[in-house]
DNA sequence: TTTTTGCCCATTGACGCCCAAAAAAGCCCA
DNA sequence: TGGGCTTTTTTGGGCGTCAATGGGCAAAAA
């Protein structure tokens, strides 16, 4: 009763694995799109993560964040244009079916490497879409990395501003 | 009935590619006419690029943004008389046929070396038309400069694009 | 006339939309 | 605490619709 259908926050939180049919469809986990339905967002923002063979998804949060780093720059500007094809020209708009499913492109599959399987991501305000097994690659490492953030956060001074009821 | 009618958000966003019949038309990508229409525009603005081998297009929110690039310099200076020829001078207005096509003159096939096939490419307010190939490499540039961006940003003040789990 | 441009219809292949079954997760009660 | 029942969620497919494309004409230019 106290755990029920409480949502904690509007975060992206925990992983699943799906796999994709016939048709390359995948259904999006439920959990994200609650957050995504909260979030007002009408079918899936996707872009190809820039460091990582993912893929990074949201709603409006994730494209709030993007005009944010735009608005920086003026229109026609090399680097306003970079950004926007970057971040725009490299996007796509997935809709959702009523099972809350999406079709990856093939643009999309190929920098995930992603054939039948794939791992959805909870990243906080967005959540990545990763091949299963470079998934748990790239959580070995980054459970390594934070290993080594650890110790160095101790000797820092808090400088972030705390980032939205996150515990864990 | 659950995502037909949706409205994203007023930007040109993703890419696709499509091809020119024998009588040189093409096919607007069915999401970028939304948004020109949403934008009230009849026809489709279209300016060459300035840096790039590709042909700005868009409406009135376009036509803003170098309303706004112009206004910066005095009219009836050199600048503002360059500008405005580089903008209005080189433009067209294409018209769209019951089935959203257009065709490209051309100059501006000459532009952006365009033959069989192009790629639009959403970029926010206005979208790009490339030649696929060079496309490809164009977007592979932007990609690392914007990589090389993010660490700029990253010691700026104010927000960063979307964080990455882990920033290398 | 010859060429260009605007307008309409036909084809087809992808994708949106719906219905149904299988699987998993949650819930209640003994 | 364990088993069985209920409710979601995930998967499978069938099928109709719409966007992209190809041509046919006829009106307007050249």
């Amino acid at each position: 009763m106290c755990c029920n259908k409480v949502v904690w926050v509007d975060l992206y939180l925990s992983h699943v694995t799906n796999r994709l049919d016939a048709k390359g469809r995948v259904s999006i986990p439920s959990a994200f799109r609650q957050v995504l339905t909260r979030d007002g967002f009408e079918g899936l923002f996707i872009v190809p993560a820039f460091d990582v063979p993912a893929l990074d998804c949201g709603g409006h949060a994730m494209l709030a964040d993007i005009g944010g780093v735009m608005q920086k720059f003026s229109p026609y500007t090399v680097e306003h244009d970079s950004l926007a094809s970057a971040f725009y020209g490299a996007s796509e708009i997935l809709k959702l079916d009523k099972e809350g499913r999406a079709v990856l492109s093939d643009h999309m599959k190929a920098h995930a490497s992603i054939a039948a399987e794939v791992t959805f991501v909870g990243q906080g305000q967005k959540f990545q879409i990763w091949e299963p097994g470079r998934f748990r690659a790239h959580l070995q490492e980054a459970r390594d990395r934070v290993r080594n953030l650890r110790q160095q956060l101790g000797s820092r001074p808090a400088a972030m501003p705390p980032a939205q009821g996150a515990r864990e």
